[in-house]
DNA sequence: GCCACCGGTGGC
DNA sequence: GCCACCGGTGGC
């Protein structure tokens, strides 16, 4: 039989991530789900902060849940210790805010969004329906590779 | 040498 | 005690 092993797009990201889930079949640990994220270049990540350091400023995943791979705005009373450079949560808006505010639910699980006015990614991005319940991110004239730096003004 | 995979543990 | 994270390595 194949391994438990499945790949798909990852709506809480940018459109062409994919998360994959693996399941370990041996060992003390066997059972266990490792989850995988891919970017649309093929970059494998296994870990938050592995994702956090490749998007930089291009993507804010204060929201985001490595696990589910969902939006989980609970995320953000549980602050995680930030180190080394400080994140400013002064000048911003979950994705999962952004999506209310724009009457798309993407997850049944998502809680009351904490009202806020702000702009939402420090990237121009367009956010736009295709079916029932998905939703599609572009980021225009997004970087190919690696997200360099942006100018924030 | 690479990388998929499981182990070990720090931080909660 | 759990689990997110990442080290280390076996198998290729």
């Amino acid at each position: 039989m194949s391994i438990e092993k499945k790949k798909y797009e990852c709506s809480a990201l940018p459109k062409g991530w994919q998360r994959e889930e693996v399941i370990r079949k041996s060992g003390l640990s066997a059972g266990k789900v490792d989850v995988y994220y891919y970017s649309p270049n093929g970059k494998k990540f296994r870990s938050k902060p592995q994702l956090a350091r490749y998007l930089g400023d291009a993507l804010d995943l204060a929201t985001f849940d490595f696990r589910s791979g969902k939006i989980n705005s609970l995320l953000l009373r549980k602050n995680k210790k930030q180190r080394g450079t400080q994140f400013d949560y002064s000048n911003f808006l979950t994705y999962s805010n952004y999506c209310f505010s724009r009457g798309v639910r993407n997850d049944a699980s998502l809680v009351p969004p904490i009202r806020q006015t702000a702009s939402i990614f420090k990237q121009p991005v367009t956010v736009y329906k295709t079916q029932e319940g998905k939703v599609k991110t572009d980021f225009k004239h997004g970087p190919q590779e690696k997200p360099k730096q942006v100018c924030h003004q």
